[in-house]
RNA sequence: CCGGAGGUGGCAGAGUGGCCAAUUGCUCCAGACUGUAAAUCUGGCGGGAUUUCCCUACGGAGGUUCGAACCCUCCCCUCCGGA
């Protein structure tokens, strides 16, 4: 993975329904720039609808004015990367989004154009900007089906048995999580009995890159109601129409359960497990709200962020005399 | 008006004499997170003092009891069925 050196970019972060497309859109125009979608949903093809592709709420945006490509999307004109690169009956993975990210924000930079990586999914966006250890550590599915079958205790003194330093390592909450554990487990394994050796992605910030972040964030009020409503939108949007073609193309309940949220609440409600329209709109809610407070508690430590509050007025403007000054002093902030 | 069921913490819903400030789920709050991350996991959730302490609590008012959310009486309210 080549990277260039001396460049820029920018980077939009936040809680769901802050408006991040739309603020990044507008960006693009301005500042001749191109997005690329940081979502570990937004992936996949043909969940359009409950990842929030469609950019805005209102008629904004009309559908006309929006072009799907092979591996991208076009709104407006504006070009926005990593949109529909996978399959959704396969997993994709932090791994696999480097993989193909990066040589698309070269692409953008060798261009001359500006990257704004628009970014929900805090793993992804830390892979990216900062690397991620023993990320090219391959996934074993069969030793992750052998694993899956032993308990939590058995994980846990599976790993102090393998990998004390490891074990030690591990903070309490991630000590009673499986999935951690199982991952945990793997990555030793890998290293010593199949000999794989770990290769550090430095990430985009450990170069010549000078990277700006800018945070939306509204009170959680605020947050909620912006949720609640966008919840009802997508459904008469055409959301669950949107599951069952899914379901009929052979993404199965239990797939389409493993790519969260929505869809989750979804497949409860094609199987009938939610009963009404109205039930699946008040859980779809309340887990939306559960997944904004995580990313928020995710984003508050990031550093070197500015954060912007989408309840103020003009802050379309705010976000522009920031770029506008970073330009004049490029620092990089990351 | 008669018959039946029921009123519990933000909601749903357990508990039916002491171990109940009250199971559990949801909501909510806080946090973790180095290959499923919209995932997964941890803690908190009446108020206050902040090691087993105090106060206010299970529709309302009385009563029985050493002791009641749980038993009795009356009242208020809700739902279902019949007039």
């Amino acid at each position: 993975m080549t990277l260039i050196n001396n460049t820029r970019l920018v980077v939009i972060l936040g809680p769901t329904s802050t408006g991040k497309t739309d603020l990044a859109l507008n960006l693009a125009k301005k500042f001749n720039g191109e997005l690329l979608s940081c979502d570990s949903r937004q992936v996949y093809r043909g969940l359009d609808i409950g990842t929030g592709k469609y950019p805005n709420l209102n008629i904004k945006y009309q559908i006309s004015n929006i072009k799907k490509r092979k591996a991208h999307w076009e709104i407006e004109g504006v070009k926005i990367s990593m949109y529909d690169v996978a399959d959704p009956k396969k997993q994709y993975t932090v791994y696999d989004f480097i993989k193909d990210a990066t040589p698309i924000i070269d692409d953008i930079l060798k261009r001359g154009k500006l990257p704004i990586i628009v970014g929900g999914t805090g793993l992804y966006l830390k892979a990216l900007l900062e690397g991620i250890p023993n990320l090219g550590i391959p996934v074993s599915e069969k030793l992750r089906m052998q694993l899956q079958k032993l308990s939590k205790d058995e994980l846990q003194g599976k790993l102090q048995q393998i990998a004390p330093d490891r074990w030690e390592r591990m903070n309490y909450s991630d000590r009673q999580n499986p999935r951690r554990l199982i991952r945990a487990i793997e990555i030793v394994i890998q290293l010593t009995v199949n000999k794989l050796r770990t290769q550090d992605d430095k990430g985009r910030s450990q170069n010549d890159t000078y990277v700006l972040k800018i945070g939306l964030t509204a009170p959680r009020d605020i947050l909620y109601q912006r949720i609640d409503k966008r919840v009802i939108i997508r459904v008469n949007q055409g959301m669950i129409d949107e599951a069952q073609q899914l379901h009929k193309r052979g993404l199965s309940l239990k797939r389409m359960r493993q790519l969260g949220l929505e869809y989750g609440v979804l497949a409860d409600f094609l199987e009938g497990k939610i009963k009404s329209k109205e039930e699946l709109i008040k859980v779809l809610q309340g887990k939306i709200h559960g997944f904004a407070r995580r990313q928020l508690t995710w984003f508050k430590k990031e550093k070197n962020v500015s954060w912007v509050d989408t309840e103020g007025r003009n802050y379309f403007q705010k976000v522009e005399n920031l770029i506008c000054k970073w330009y004049d002093n490029p620092i990089n902030v990351a």
